[in-house]
DNA sequence: CTGAAAGCGCTTACAG
DNA sequence: CTGAAAGCGCTTACAG
């Protein structure tokens, strides 16, 4: 009764049926006798045996497998991974795992030219992209899955003409809902430290939603108040500093990632202004470090386990030929400490 | 000269031999003219084909994939995976990759017994499992997959008995290095704040390591200074409180993990007392939020990268049938402000 | 409701 | 150095 690697056959020989009747009793198909596929499904137990995913998969010529392609900015050694995306793996793969789906994990550099072949070599039905929100860098990677038929989902937002299914999130109205909620609180002179540049389209649609608010409050957005720095170390405070130096009144900051922000209330405090009562600071992404420096910090979030399973419903969809359509998320304002509501 | 989706015998036809050869000079075999191989793999490369692995796993019986088994410890619906293991898993990403190895992750309940299934069904290699550390309650999980064969290694430290191999940190080193470091600057009323249980073997071996500090210098460690606490919240600033109770006097803190370190050190501003100058404090981790905590935490930390690594060079020797040992690796102290040695 | 048969696309011993 | 052939373990049309 011990078989080591056993097969549907040795199955078959045990139940006394034909091994095309052991195939269809283990996927439950309508056409076996109950009492069949029930002695049938106990031998099989009784064996340990499972089915044989590499043969199932050439008979098919299915993978039921997602490849989820992480995209490492860090070139060298150290890999660095956006923690956004990182937790956004693990609702990821419960999601695959609900509808059936195996989810293959690769970390993938700029210079990299493997994408094609996950699906190609019948590793995997379908790519999910993160980290790809950059468009202009990408375009022509895209361009060759989307020649090469390759299905694919991307997590960012969509410019306009890009291939393929995308899943992103609403910056323009999450700039939005920061810039508003600041006026709200009686603020008018509200300075934006972030980019405006496309070729970072996420941010530079923050700043749009920035716009869009001070617009509807009768504000003209003001070139004064307008400073650029990106996330690296060092940049808010800089912003801070330069803000500062042009002499231009203001009483909040709408900073388009947390890092930012977090930077520019060290310069704030360091030169004499309180957060909030004298500027009221507001960030975008709600990373971990955001509840806890001082103090708290009122950001925009976006909801990764919702974005994690679009992107699943996106690629599966695409996969089982169901219509799927690129949509955005709404994002949510975090209220904390830092914008002076509480 | 387009093919939808080429196969082996496709280009074998276009290179005038047969398939075989194709599969030989794609594999590049020294058994291949070398004119052959190239005008073979030429041929592959402009008509975009790739091995079907389909196929070629079912013909080797081998999947060339590892699979990455994530414990979840939350049981419920929202996924909070342990951010140090999802940090670790870009580095096994990496190694796995430069091994020819994919990888396979999913997010495991301690009630799911889908372990054994991955290589039962061809779906892996070998395993990987993260979050098993706590092994009384997988004793009888892991005794099972060893009785099936399955391969497997899994980070934590080994108690002895169990079956499978394993990497982990050296946890007794790590308590060592932590409250000898305290005792050379010239602390010597250290406090505790963790747990003995052997129900957390890697927490008991820190406290093991402390004792050890302690008695290497001639100091009977002293249950009064002792204090239970959980890394749940809270747990450090009332571990703080319950020491003040006891009346007991101390200079320093070592807790067991930062989570316990950061609130305890909350606790000691709160009532009055000044870090490091009045009390010294050193925690376990090195979680992101450590350096960025008032003062900075100094910390025990674990080499990530190293870890990722030996786990994979671990799983794939034992796939490939090379000894491999159980071992444990050295973790480093990070000194910053909180233990008053800056 | 069940069985005999074909075939998915490779890899590799065997023969030359 | 190359080819003909077998076979990995399934799924599924076809026939009854």
């Amino acid at each position: 009764m011990k078989v080591d690697n056993p097969t549907s056959r040795d199955i078959a020989e045990l139940a006394g049926v034909s091994q095309a009747t052991v195939s269809r009793a283990l996927r439950n198909s309508p056409l076996v006798r109950d009492e069949t596929r029930e002695r049938v499904q106990k031998i099989a137990r009784d064996l340990n045996y499972f089915v044989n995913r590499s043969a199932a998969r050439l008979r098919t010529q299915q993978s039921n497998t997602i490849a989820l392609l992480l995209f490492d900015e860090t070139e060298g050694e150290d890999a660095q991974i956006n923690p956004f995306f990182l937790s956004m793996l693990g609702y990821i793969s419960r999601a695959a795992s609900g509808l059936g789906y195996d989810v293959l994990v690769s970390i993938q550099q700029l210079s990299d030219d493997w994408h094609i072949e996950y699906q190609a070599s019948n590793r995997a039905d379908g790519l999910i992209l993160l980290g790809y929100g950059d468009y202009t860098s990408y375009r022509e990677k895209l361009a060759a899955l989307a020649e090469a038929n390759t299905r694919f989902t991307i997590w960012g937002p969509k410019i306009g003409g890009e291939p393929g299914h995308s899943l992103g999130c609403d910056n323009v109205d999450g700039g939005y809902q920061a810039t508003r909620h600041l006026l709200e609180n009686g603020r008018q002179r509200i300075a934006l430290l972030g980019t405006t540049s496309q070729r970072s389209p996420e941010l530079a649609a923050r700043y749009d939603g920035y716009c869009k608010a001070l617009r509807e409050a009768g504000i003209e957005p003001d070139e004064q108040l307008i400073v650029d720095a990106s996330s690296a170390d060092g940049e808010g405070y800089r912003a801070i500093l330069e803000l500062l130096e042009r002499g231009v009144e203001f009483d909040a900051v709408f900073a388009v990632t947390d890092v930012i922000a977090i930077d520019a209330m060290r310069a704030l405090e360091d030169n004499g202004l309180s957060v909030p009562r004298d500027v009221a600071v507001v960030g975008f992404d709600d990373v971990p470090l955001a509840a806890y420096v001082t103090p708290p910090l009122t950001t925009v979030r976006q909801d990764i386990r919702q974005a994690a399973e679009g992107l699943v419903r996106g690629i599966v969809g695409l996969i089982e030929g169901e219509p799927v359509e690129s949509s955005l998320m709404a994002p949510k304002l975090v209220v904390r400490a830092s914008c002076g509501a509480l």
